[in-house]
RNA sequence: CGGAGCGUAGCGCAGCUUGGUAGCGCACUUGUCUGGGGGACAAGGGGUCGCAGGUUCAAAUCCUGUCGUUCCGACCA
């Protein structure tokens, strides 16, 4: 291709509404071009790399066995009031009406689309298992669109859906895609991991995401550093150790903190380290009575100064829950916000709770007094609160019931891996692919099943699995950049060698030269970009480090006289002579 | 949905406080010079100042409404 002939649309000021790295440079690059909130433009660079994504993508599927479809954008709304979920999607299901007053949603994912198709279309055991694919625009009418095509309202994604028989079925289907999974993000030169998963508001049991490494990530990830655990901070957990605890040396007194409400206002007023300072939640939990009827209780969550509550976690084990208010804290617990803790034996106060174990384990430690401006220091569980585990004879933190003590919180840097080998570290990732055992949740609902060898009707068992490719798009230059702009990786750069001609319209056998070495790359099968455009050189070569080619190949008429020309690698700082004569076996290995 | 900004040339912005001829940089067009890291000079084209209403002799500027958009929060494959 000819710069003369492919506009470049590069552009020098960083739009103003752009935040991160990729979109800047997606749009100083001239990929997309943004038409309203959450929607671009893909031009024709953007879409040659989003294309190359989506060749990688569908060559890995078709290898794993996935046939290629194309299901609707548009979909009816019976199909979702079917699962339940156009009840339950809530307003990011983009829908709409059609002229008969018919309602619509523009698809945010297709389970309900191609388990109908599924269950029209197989009849028999003997076609079973089978996963369908396709690429496909999707709709999610975002609360907030940002980080340019990271989380916009349409996007492109790679969504494949697997049926099954037995668990065990799906279970290789599922170990198939995780290895082309990994396949794909390998030759897209990523650098990314595979972690274990929440499955969130789609159902199912065993999940994971991949992620590609980057700073700027939305999601925290953890992973062991002896070990291949790797996990989303959402569903990390940290490996209890039996160990035994300090016994307490300390007695309980009040003292005055006026002011100091948080944990790190308390711990640097009384130069006591966040880990031996005890952080209580207040909550509002949602229980069903044993008339059945929905009310809310006062609950307090106990956490050690330094950890964060997960409420991912706490929400599996206390069901739905809200932040009691300030006024609420006062009317159950006597105690102010900033300022409270667990209640002491002499307030008569019962109020249920739960611990993350780490705080259980806590000895001497320091909380707030339920009093506004006053904290209490050398605190011990049972010396000085009221458990009420009625079970537990001798009142020991070692034999309080389990069901005080659970994994509430999210892991920490040095938290031990789960598997007991090594420790957890965190990294930034962005979710490019999320792979599910669905289970039954859809073809249940949507009686989709089939004849089995018995004779008999079974519902099918389903995987999903789903790769963001415009979000790879972003990713990768997340990733991938420099203050000079985009560094593609070799199989997904626009173009793979950009020929840059110096002076070429005043020197005839330099231009010459330069077409022949343009005829001669386009011979040996490369995706050259020859700039051919009357521009100075400083021009040209900040446009191409811009747009992130990979390499590049620099005639003038200097090295001309020698036979030679020279050959960049955009992540390099200097030049390579190249004889003219060896380039393209030159290039050719360092693009294998 | 709550809070805060911003809408002026294709892009980035100034002008608004204190009402009176529409401005700058980049980009674009033409020419001359220049020619290995976004070059210089000269000339030029391009605007319903988001939209509607109001105040005024006069509104980009003041007031009201409205639409769009961005950021923070809540929410979320």
């Amino acid at each position: 291709m000819r710069t003369s002939q492919f506009p470049l649309n590069t552009v020098k000021d960083t739009p103003s509404d752009a935040e991160i790295a990729s979109h800047q440079l997606m749009i100083r690059a001239g990929l997309i071009r943004k038409l309203a909130a959450g929607l671009y433009s893909w031009l024709p660079l953007g879409l040659r790399v989003l294309r190359k994504v989506e060749k990688i993508t569908r060559e890995e599927m078709e290898k794993a066995g996935a046939l290629e479809v194309l299901m609707p954008a548009l979909q009816p709304a019976e199909l979702w009031q079917e699962t339940g979920r156009w009840q339950h999607y809530g307003p990011e299901l983009a829908r709409l009406k059609d002229r008969h007053e018919r309602d619509f949603c523009l698809g945010p994912t297709h389970e309900e689309i191609i388990t109908d198709l599924a269950r029209h279309e197989l009849k028999s055991y003997k076609q079973l298992p089978i996963t369908y694919y396709q690429i496909q625009t999707k709709f999610r009418d975002e609360i907030r669109p940002r980080f340019g095509v990271m989380r916009s309202r349409e996007f492109i994604m790679k969504d494949a859906y697997s049926f099954h028989l037995t668990q065990e079925s799906l279970q290789e289907t599922y170990d198939v895609m995780y290895s082309a999974y990994n396949n794909i993000f390998d030759k897209l030169g990523l650098n990314y991991r595979a972690v274990i998963a929440d499955s969130g508001s789609i159902g199912g049991a065993v999940s994971h995401e991949f992620h590609v490494l980057a700073e700027s990530g939305e999601d925290a990830i953890a992973f062991s550093t002896g070990s291949d655990y790797a996990a989303n901070v959402e569903s990390a957990t940290a490996l209890r150790e039996k160990q035994p605890l300090p016994k307490p040396t300390e007695t309980r007194e009040k003292i005055l903190t006026p002011g100091q409400k948080t944990i790190a206002e308390v711990s640097a007023f009384l130069g006591v380290a966040p880990q031996k300072i005890l952080k209580t939640l207040a909550i509002m939990r949602t229980i069903k009575d044993a008339l059945g009827e929905e009310r809310e209780v006062f609950w307090l969550l106990y956490l050690r100064g330094d950890h964060e509550l997960n409420e991912i976690k706490a929400r599996k084990l206390l069901g739905d829950f809200r932040f009691a208010t300030d006024d609420e804290i006062e009317s159950h617990l006597k105690g102010r916000a900033g300022y409270i803790g667990p209640p002491l034996p002499e307030s008569h106060l019962i109020i249920p709770w739960l611990a993350d174990w780490s705080a259980i384990e806590m000895t001497d430690f320091v909380c707030g007094a339920n009093e506004a401006g006053y904290h209490f220091k050398g605190c011990n569980w049972f010396n000085d609160f009221i458990l009420f585990d009625l079970e537990n004879f001798d009142h020991s933190i070692e034999h309080l019931s389990e069901e005080y003590k659970k994994d509430i919180r999210n892991v920490v840097e040095g938290d031990k891996s789960p598997d007991g080998k090594g420790e957890i570290t965190l990294a930034r990732g962005i979710e490019v692919g999320h792979i599910f055992q669905l289970g039954t949740k859809y073809s249940e609902a949507m009686k989709a099943g089939i004849i089995n060898e018995g004779g008999k009707y079974q519902t099918m068992i389903m995987g999903c699995y789903g790769i963001g490719i415009s979000r790879v798009v972003a990713a990768a230059i997340e990733q991938n950049h420099d203050a000079h702009g985009i560094v593609w990786p070799n199989n997904i750069a626009p173009f793979q060698v950009a020929i840059c001609p110096m002076n070429m319209h005043k020197s005839e056998r330099l231009k010459e030269a330069a077409e022949q070495l343009y005829a001669d790359l386009v011979a040996a099968g490369f995706d050259v970009l020859f700039d051919d455009r009357k521009v100075r050189a400083g021009f040209m070569f900040a446009d191409m480090e811009l747009i992130g080619i990979p390499h590049y190949l620099i005639v003038g008429d200097r090295g001309l006289d020698a036979g030679t020309v020279e050959y960049k690698d955009r992540t390099a700082s200097d030049n390579e002579v190249i004889p003219l004569a060896d380039i393209v076996e030159f290039l050719k290995a360092k693009l294998v």
